[in-house]
DNA sequence: CCCAATTTGTTCGTATGTATA
DNA sequence: TTATACATACGAACAAATTGG
C-alpha cells in the first residue's frame, strides 16, 4: 500500500451545513451525501491514472482512514464504484483497478454470434490505416470540429474463418498520439486493451444504432460479398468516464450466417 | 402495512454454523448468507403476487422485525432488489413493487427512433390476432414443446405517422387463459402493462437478435414498403422472474427513417 | 403554514466470518 | 500458522422527504 497514492486523494474536508463559510467545503461536493464525494474523489484518481488499471487501491482501512470517513461510509463509495466496473474487489485479496480485459467484457459491446449461438473470439485483420481530417459525422459523435485530424482504421473481423464484419474507426488524433500502422499491428490483444495500455484511455460504456442497408463496394470486396446484398450498419460511439466519446466506429455485418446480439441483462448477482 | 403480508412472509429461520442439525434451517439458504436468504424470500413473495406490482412493502423495520434480522441486513437484501428494478424505494413514502409502466421502462427493450434522435412513444395497430400451434423455432424460444397452442398477434407500430415496424407476437396460450382480440384492442396502455395487469405476469428482461434481410410480402404489404427492400429483423424473447420465457417477438423494422438504438448504459447513480 | 408521525437515506461504530497470501 | 483484506451482521443516531392533521 502506497502512503503516497492515498496522499494524493487527499482528505474529504466539509463543514457542518450551518455555516459553510467557516470551513473547507469541496467546491463540487456541497450538497452531497460523504459517501458520494467519496466515491467522486475514488473515481477522480483512477481517471488520472493515480492508481493504474490493474492496481491494488489501498485497503478499507486505509482508504476510510485517508478519507476521514467510516469504514461503512468508504464500503458504500467502494461498492457503488465496483457495481459499476470502475473497480473490483477481491475478498482476502484487495479492491483492484479495472481493467476491462477480463473476458467477459470482451462480448460486451461488439457482441456478434453464429446463428446457433455459437461464440468464438473473432481474428482481427487491419485493411487499412491512414490519417485525416473529420468529417461532419464523425466530428459531432466525437464532439470536436469538422476538420480535426483524425485516424481512419479499417478492419475485417473474421469468426470461424469467415469474414463477418468490416469496421472503419474514427480516433480523435490528439487523444492517440503516436499511433502508427505498426503498433496498432503488433499489439497482442484486443484494441481496447491497447487504448488502454498505451494511451490511459479507459472505454466504459458506448451508445449503438444500427439499420439495415446494402453492402458499400469497399466492404463488399472486404468481405467478399456481392454488392449489394442486404447488411447491418452498427454505428457505435465509445465513451470514457464523464461520457467523453474516444472512438467513433461504423461497423458493416454479413448477418447472413450471424447474428447482432444485445443480452439486457440484469446484473448478475 | 399488512400483517397478514408479513406473516405470509415468514421469519428466516437459521441455526449456527458449529451444529445445523440442532436448529431448523430453511432448505434453500444453507450457505447462503443471511442477507441473500432475506433477498430470495422477498423476490419469492414478489414473484407469487403476495405484495403486487405499485403495492407498498412493509416498512423496514417491520420487514426486519418479520424476518428476525437487523435492519442493516433487510436494507442490503433491500438494496439489491431495488439495483435489480424489482421495487422502487422512495425516500418519506415507503418500498413499491416495480410496475415496469414508469415511462422509462418504455424504452427500455424495443428502441426504435428516428435518424435525428427523436423519440416518440409508438401509435399501435393491430392488424392480426389468432390462435395456433407453436412451430420449432417459436417453441425453443418460448421453451415448450412444438404443437402447444399459442396466440400469435400481429401489431404495426407508427412513429411521426409513419409505419415503421412490423412485429409478430408468439404468446403461450396456457399462460394467457382469455386474451382475445377485444380485449387485446381495448387495453389502455402497453401490451407489457397488460400482460401484467390482466395476467399477473412482469416483463424484466429480454434478449435480442437481430439480422438484416428482406423484407417478407406480408411486412411489405403492413409496412407499404417495395417487396424485398432491406430491413432489419430483429427477435426477442421476454423474461419474467428466473429467466422464463413468456414472449417471442419477431419484429421487422424499416429503417430507411429511423434506427435501432442500444444505450449500452451504465446504471444512473 | 406549520407540526408531528412515518419512512427511507446517511453515517457512525463494533464484532465476527471467510478468503488469500 | 499468521497476518491481511474483504464480507457479513448487528445496532444506534440523526437527516431528509413525505404525508396528513
Amino acid at each position: 500500500m502506497s502512503i503516497l497514492a492515498i496522499d494524493r486523494i487527499g482528505a474529504i474536508v466539509r463543514g457542518p451545513p450551518v455555516n459553510p463559510a467557516f470551513t473547507a467545503i469541496a467546491p463540487d461536493t456541497a450538497g452531497m451525501p460523504l459517501y458520494r464525494a467519496v466515491k467522486r474523489a475514488l473515481l477522480g484518481a483512477v481517471e488520472a491514472g493515480t492508481f493504474a488499471p490493474g492496481a491494488a487501491l489501498p485497503s478499507e482501512t486505509d482508504l476510510a482512514r485517508a478519507f476521514g470517513v467510516s469504514i461503512g461510509t468508504l464500503r458504500k463509495a467502494v461498492d457503488e464504484l465496483g457495481a459499476e466496473h470502475i473497480i473490483v474487489r477481491r475478498q482476502g485479496r484487495g479492491t483492484f483497478v479495472a481493467t476491462h480485459n477480463e473476458g467477459r467484457f470482451l462480448f460486451q459491446f461488439f457482441h456478434v454470434e453464429r446463428n446457433d449461438g455459437l461464440r468464438e473470439h473473432p481474428q482481427v485483420d487491419l485493411v487499412s490505416f491512414e490519417r485525416s481530417r473529420a468529417d461532419d459525422v464523425s466530428a459531432a459523435a466525437l464532439q470536436i470540429r469538422p476538420g480535426e485530424p483524425v485516424i481512419e482504421i479499417g478492419n475485417r473481423l473474421r469468426l470461424q474463418g469467415r469474414a463477418v464484419v468490416h469496421d472503419r474507426i474514427i480516433l480523435r488524433a490528439a487523444l492517440f498520439k503516436g499511433l502508427t500502422e505498426k503498433r496498432l499491428g503488433a499489439r497482442s490483444g484486443t484494441i481496447y486493451q491497447l487504448y488502454q495500455s498505451a494511451f490511459g484511455i479507459s472505454v466504459v460504456r458506448a451508445i449503438e444504432r444500427a439499420r439495415a442497408g446494402a453492402a458499400p463496394a469497399d466492404t463488399a470486396r472486404v468481405l467478399g460479398l456481392a454488392p449489394g446484398v442486404a447488411v447491418m450498419h452498427v454505428h457505435r460511439t465509445a465513451l470514457t468516464f464523464g461520457d467523453r466519446p474516444v472512438e467513433y466506429r461504423h461497423s458493416i455485418i454479413d448477418t447472413s450466417q450471424h447474428e447482432y446480439v444485445n443480452l439486457l441483462a440484469r446484473p448478475a448477482r
